[in-house]
DNA sequence: AATTATACGTACATGAATGTATGTTAGCAA
DNA sequence: TTGCTAACATACATTCATGTACGTATAATT
């Protein structure tokens, strides 16, 4: 049994991504042996190293499956952060974190990307490429905060960067959270609530007072 | 030379835990080894196996040593959360955030923490008892949040532990893109802003323009 | 049909980290 | 002053992961 087709191919790569994600989930990505993730594939080592040059090509590969196909900033997207940059904020923020509520493979990256890694070395450029350019890029949102005071959307006095950290530092906050302990992930069923806190106290008080 | 005084065993002893937290947010926990610790320190693995049982107790202390003089909650602070729970809850995070921010040795210690150790096996239960029971243990916050409305300092529709949450995530979340890149952090310089968004939003409006 | 490249499995060589066992010296108590 | 033991250093055994070289059979190509 050797050579198998494309198609058995492509599945072999992804059982052994798959593999990785439960055992980097289970035992810390750098305690985790090739090894080990291919005899939870069933393959053997020869077939990791087929299909990637190491450990730290295989962890980006198991990341870009599973965040690329989600592309919250494509270009219709974007367009729509011009048209609603508001609305786009909210409306991103709240697919972002539905995705995670109920994508149990998504949110097993996340727990593995915040709680069971190492950011030394390669590991720094994978985390910048993967998560903050392609997912919660604080240009992009300081963009948005940007556009929705210039369309009177929104009124607030710091700038609109810093609005932009408090933001991002609120959803990662209540992710690192949540996927830190299971328990507490009952309880972020309403981070609506939360999201809403933020922009209501960002918002300066005549506006809130008008509304 | 060998068979130092007591005092010279507890120098050794915190030269070796310096050169812990050097390493470790260099490389990363699990990619340094005991040896090069010792060498750091200027000493042989005996000299840390005789301090510490093993990398997990020496990793254990390292975190020790520097949240425990903290004691954020202590009694007079509880005595303090009585009286005040609202000003209890600024200021403790106040207090929170300045340290990280001008005690290098401690923003160190969370960088670690945050981005540089992979929480499996024994490190669960040593971020557990050091990190939500030393700092930022929740029930803590919501009681302070509870409290605060008992006494009509804020009024909130959510319930205090969701409120609680939401705050301790924010700090989180701020505490994490912090560390994660020293690039932002002078952008967290008014995080006192942030907060104050915080319970501005989480105050019901009524109250937001009565003030 | 023959060839070639693919998709692995197998085997080995290397290095590195851990734990422990044992040596050694100098403070400290009697 | 003599043990005794604290505070390490040294040495060794074991395990384990990695990288690579090589084997091999089959799908794809010609």
């Amino acid at each position: 049994m050797v050579r198998k087709t494309r198609e058995d191919a492509q599945d072999t790569r992804d059982r052994i991504l798959d593999a990785a994600i439960l055992l980097f989930e289970k035992q810390g990505v750098s305690k985790v042996s090739l090894d080990a993730i291919a005899r939870q594939a069933g393959v053997t080592r020869g077939a990791i190293y087929w299909h990637f040059q190491d450990k730290t090509a295989l962890f980006s590969a198991m990341i870009e499956r599973v965040v690329c196909p989600l592309k919250i900033f494509r270009e219709d997207n974007l367009a729509f952060m011009e048209r609603d940059p508001l609305e786009f904020l909210r409306a991103t923020t709240r697919e972002f974190l539905e995705k995670i509520a109920h994508d149990a493979n998504f949110r097993r990256i996340f727990e593995i990307m915040w709680h069971k890694c190492e950011y030394v070395g390669d590991m720094v450029e994978i985390r910048r490429k993967y998560i903050e350019e392609g997912e919660s890029h604080i240009d992009v949102i300081q963009k948005a905060f940007s556009l929705a005071r210039e369309k009177n959307q929104i009124f607030f006095a710091m700038t609109p960067r810093e609005a932009a950290f408090g933001l991002v530092s609120l959803v990662d906050g209540m992710i690192f959270n949540w996927t830190k302990n299971h328990a507490s992930l009952a309880e972020c069923r309403n981070w609506q609530c939360l999201l809403d806190v933020f922009f209501r106290g960002l918002s300066e008080q005549t506006v809130s007072c008008a509304r």
